[in-house]
DNA sequence: CACACTTCATCAAATATTTGAACCAAAGGC
DNA sequence: GCCTTTGGTTCAAATATTTGATGAAGTGTG
């Protein structure tokens, strides 16, 4: 039977060097007295933490402004050009790629469309090898690169980096990671660690660490690309599931007399709430049209698209009077279409979320992903930047070699 | 924002000592150079643990038999009837209890009947209380009684012990924990903390530390007593949601347009796979009948029945779909009448489970619940037992003064 | 039956980390 | 200009694990 490993005092160090430079990261300077005040740690001990961050190139100190009386605490704060990652978002019609700083600030972000012919995995990786030489250009000598994150609108085994199936980019079986690690090796030499991940779960980890769903520990995330990805996180943690593959919510029967999913089910969620759901509520507009059509014609005053729109919202909360019952999270964050769309059938969708259970269905909130279009892109960079965050010395040491440019 | 604690020196020995007397509690007598491995920590180190948990009494060393050449080492087991809990299945029909002593061992169980006329939470409480009398005549003296856990069908909060809804016993918002807590102090004096837990949440504990589903990480176990109840195990720890009522998955909805639930909803999940569901199977047998009346006239070879019967397996396995879609776990539990019409429906079940994303249906297995029907019961003597568990000192501390009889 | 060999428990010393107190530095208030 | 308050620094004390040495308790062999 497995058993939880056992701690050392080293391992009480490495936490503690942890849990302060995460705090750093996500929630920005602070000064040495509030960093005691949220840890509970001795002031000795504080110091001596931010001593050893400070040296490793991390953190900054500086005198903070004073406030009252007293003499003013230092002000600690991530050093954003120390480390940095690279972070991409794969989508079907577009890769997005960007270099984030320790801290999440986005150095510099780029962006390269490519048709929908052109998925293929080995022409997926030269764009990506492309656009990894021109990011890495952008950052100053000297800074290490820890690792680079990449989300796939897919079912993506997150430790092995397998993308078991990606439907909208005809992908079965393909060891993403893999490819994209020899790849980079035979350009770059030895390069940091490489995840890869569905781009729903970086959604909802980039909502909960920096958008509309910081104060929640239990968020739900819904990406409307074209299909629907979940991702979800619980008591604070990402839901992986036995293999990695959880949170494929777009893929729960809502309907078993409903129309045939792709997936070889019937009345999949995303047969109603999908893209192509939307842009049927206008006429024509399957093969070309875009959201925004359809919401502009709704804008116009056509009741007959409102009333179809409304239609999804309905489904929309069906599946959400589920999600709520099934996970009672405190938020559910839409992104993608489903953010789009929202403002226009909140009223649809929170009727029927009515019908949840009342204990959870009071605790709930739906929103719009505050981070809009780069939840992704986010939640990439976090995915690349935890192992950094886990145990900050080590990781340093094992990427020390991988300065940029 | 909230952190996570920092550690100190004191929080490794506690955490230490927890994890050997989890390993002792959970799997058995052990030598003491397995634990060396298991824990990976030092011989010394696990020599210090041990020796401080038999200053407790809480474990005994004894010699071990020699298994080949050198000296043999001390085989260290708990001592079952130093530390004791209480445990309850409330359940409609009938109130089990029971006393179970360290490592698992069931030192006594009563079992009582009720009305269901009776479930007000008065009478209830009179109940469990004559039944803790009673109970704790059998525990020897010198036995610490660390807590009380009970399993209640219903909505509960498991942090505040209030129940928020139970439709089968026809509580709303009844404060349980509060109420026995009360009414033990009247009778004992202070008492060690109650634990009270939806029962399906308590049957995956159990079967996850003691049942079918020891060796999975992701486990999820649907109760069938009169509606249907769900508890979900993810990566080793119980999925609560944001207010511990996390789990409902019997009030999924499978099919918006079928028949009213009492939850106010349509179609959910436990209007098709309910105990009702499988009554219906036979004649007017809703109001008396049991499930396995049904099941004996298929053995019998009615046709009709069984194709009503692979109806309900039907919807049992798309319910099932969702639920790997969702969880991606790696067992599936079937408790109450799921587990006993499962076999019989198997092939139903399985061939709708096909419908699951591959990926995830390819890891998951389908199996009967291992303890029958003790497992909300053990899953409450786990519940109660868990902060000892945790820290094993601070809470034998305060237990103290809590020696049976 | 004695001796070598293996494995394990115990003890003292070493190492590492947090804690707490004393002391000093820096600011505001009177 | 002095006092109070707040916070950083330094150093000894406390505590937990690890290391290494030593002896104990078995098996196997000549």
């Amino acid at each position: 039977m497995r058993i939880s490993l056992a701690a050392s005092q080293d391992e009480v160090r490495r936490h503690n060097l942890a849990t302060v430079l995460r705090r750093l990261h996500l929630g920005g300077a602070v000064s040495r007295s509030e960093l005691v005040a949220l840890t509970g740690l001795n002031r000795s001990t504080v110091g001596a933490l931010v001593n050893e961050l400070a040296e490793q190139g991390l953190v900054v100190e500086e005198p903070g402004a004073s406030v009252g009386v007293g003499r003013p605490s230092l002000v600690v704060a991530v050093q954003p050009r120390s480390a940095v990652v690279l972070a991409f978002d794969f989508r079907v019609d577009r890769t997005v790629g960007s270099v984030m700083g320790l801290g999440g600030d986005m150095i510099e972000r780029v962006e390269r469309a490519r048709s929908q012919s052109a998925s293929a995995p080995k022409i997926a990786i030269q764009q990506i090898l492309d656009m990894t030489h021109e990011l890495l250009e952008c950052v100053p000598e000297e800074t290490i690169w820890v690792g680079t994150g990449i989300g796939v609108p897919g079912i993506v085994n997150a430790k092995s980096g397998l993308v078991s199936q990606a439907p909208n980019l005809g992908w079965v079986d393909v060891p993403f990671e893999q490819l994209i690690r020899t790849s980079m090796q035979e350009e770059f030499g030895e390069v940091p660690p490489i995840f890869v991940s569905n781009d729903a779960d970086l959604g909802v980890l980039a909502e909960h660490t920096r958008g509309r769903a910081v104060a929640a520990r239990n968020v739900i995330y819904l990406s409307g690309e074209v299909g629907i990805g979940g991702g979800v996180i619980l008591n604070g943690e990402l839901m992986s599931g036995a293999g990695g593959f959880g949170g494929e919510v777009g893929h729960m029967v809502v309907n078993p007399s409903g129309t045939k999913c792709r997936c070889g089910s019937r009345g999949c969620w995303e047969t109603v709430i999908g893209r192509a759901s939307i842009l049927n509520c206008i006429p024509d507009a399957e093969m070309y049209g875009e959201v925004q059509d359809v919401l502009t014609v709704v804008e116009n005053g056509d009741d007959e698209v409102q009333q179809r729109l409304d239609s999804v919202g309905r489904w929309l909360g069906i599946g959400l009077v589920n999600l709520v019952n099934i996970f009672n999270p405190e938020v559910i964050v839409l992104g993608g279409h489903l953010g789009q769309i929202y403002p226009t059938v909140a009223s649809s969708v929170l009727r029927e979320l009515d019908n949840a259970l009342r204990a959870s269905r009071d605790q709930v909130t739906v929103a719009v992903a505050s981070l809009r279009d780069d939840s992704t892109l986010i939640g990439a960079s976090e995915s690349a930047f935890a192992p950094l965050l886990n145990s900050p010395l080590e990781t340093l040491n094992e990427s020390s070699t991988f300065v940029a440019s």
